[in-house]
DNA sequence: TGCTGTGAACGTGTTCACAGCT
DNA sequence: AGCTGTGAACACGTTCACAGCA
């Protein structure tokens, strides 16, 4: 029960479209598998070893895109603290997330680019296509349809959904958009794997729901709304405005400690002592 | 030293400029805070009690904008159980993330919205404007530009930038466009807090210095890069290229344990087993 | 010798469960 | 009786430090 959506849950900006950044996720990759509930958690042996933490896969990611920077420099092996460097983590959080995937690597010299690109590609299920939707083509919704990004790493967009009678029928980026009411129709014929919502968020849950029932299991979202879907689907959000306000408290805490600060030195300098 | 960004640093999106969705970070917000300990780590009275771990504000950042919801619905008072429920998160999550800011509930009542929200408002830092400026006005600035929650939820965007000479003294959301020479003058003069970076990734760290340049502690990175700032910025990503692929590894997980689920109820029923 | 792979220690964040007000 | 606030248990993720292989 309980899980209804896989994000702890954290979302925000306050009215309209363009939300932004979010992610995270608390629970660990493989499996909440609680077996039965409450009463305890049964062990449930989940299948293999598809352990591989959140927040290791969200980083395998990165490690991809920097390999790919380096393939193109022509980099032929790479060892864990160049990687590391490039990548802005430690060497030792980067073993230890490439161990998660297996070992791809040789003592004494490092790892291999092409292996290893190909070995995180494996693991992250990017040898295939997925299919992506873009619902809502307000100004997000624009950008993301004509992102370079999504068709240059396996992620054709390949449908686009909007309310607006105005823009059904007008291609964006060479696709034309169709009426949110054909969602389901279109993503089963078109095995759309990921839809992607940039509507306001009142409409946000309805077109969820009919991506749902189009077949789609995976949702990018960015309206500032916590989506209830299924168990099986898979819900990220992104919202900019709480990316913001956490940048706020960021500079509110900084300038505290400033002030603060600068009132012990005060205190202290008074007091005769050495700081 | 060390820590150079505060996101662990993960980052994505391989080539253009639409990038997206990537945050949290592991690095509690508070402090280190301690104490002298074996090491050693010198006590360093961090302040107050500034302690408020990094998830918990994202998710504080979520509750005010449940709240503000339910104010305008009339609510006067929630109680952790509704005010969790609306958020996605469990009571008990909630209850220890308000307690982060204090107590201000009343036992065997709840919250009073209009208490909580002005409490969470100040421990965000959200009392005042932050100022907001846009570097990269393609599809995604243009969005970003124009986008309501910004001014909304007091981050005005007051200044715009890109190279593009075309581009230039162009008004975007009512803002003519300037030229990212102009930024640290520009940012310095109009007192900007935050910088959105939503350039190529080739040109983010030229940006990100000039903003720092600027005066800016605050940037939010929307370009597929790993930005090096002094320690005293704070940079936050989106990444929505690695968005995609961690739903795509939840796709192919998913797919993995249906087909041995699959296997495994095929073994069990040809070894008579009731599943 | 050098760098990977990893068990173990550590720290952070989440959940539990109940004491304490109202 | 009900709901908050919170210490303590727990789980997850990161870092350390070194064994093991090239």
């Amino acid at each position: 029960m309980a899980r209804v959506q896989r994000d702890g849950g954290d979302d925000s900006a306050p009215t309209t479209e363009l939300p932004a950044v979010r992610d995270q996720d608390p629970s660990a990759v493989s499996e909440p598998v609680t077996g039965s509930v409450n009463g305890r958690k049964v062990p449930m042996a989940t299948d293999k070893a598809r352990a591989i933490p959140e927040a290791a896969v969200a980083r395998l990611a990165v490690y991809l895109r920097v390999l790919s920077g380096m393939a193109e420099q022509g980099a032929v092996t790479v060892s864990s603290e160049e990687l590391a460097t490039a990548a802005g983590v430690n060497s030792a959080k980067l073993r230890k997330d490439l161990s998660y995937i297996g070992t791809y690597g040789t003592r004494g010299v490092g790892y291999e680019v092409d292996v290893l690109t190909s070995e995180i590609e494996r693991v992250l299920g990017l040898t295939g296509q997925q299919k992506v939707a873009v619902v809502g083509i307000g100004n997000l919704g624009h950008a993301l349809a004509n992102y370079g990004g999504f068709p240059g790493r396996g992620f054709p967009v390949e449908a686009l959904f909007d309310v607006d009678p105005d823009l059904i029928g007008i291609p964006v980026g060479g696709l034309p958009v169709n009426h949110i009411d054909d969602i389901p129709d279109i993503c089963a014929k078109r095995k759309i794997a990921i839809g992607v919502i940039a509507t306001p968020p009142t409409a946000a849950q309805a077109v969820c729901d009919r991506l749902v029932d189009g077949g789609v299991h995976c949702v990018l979202n960015f309206a500032p709304v916590v989506l209830q879907v299924p168990e099986h689907v898979e819900v990220r959000k992104v919202d900019l405005a709480i990316e913001l306000q956490i940048l706020s408290f960021h500079v509110a805490r900084n300038a505290e400690q400033r002030a603060s600060r600068r009132a012990a030195a005060a205190r202290a300098s008074s007091n005769g002592e050495v700081v």
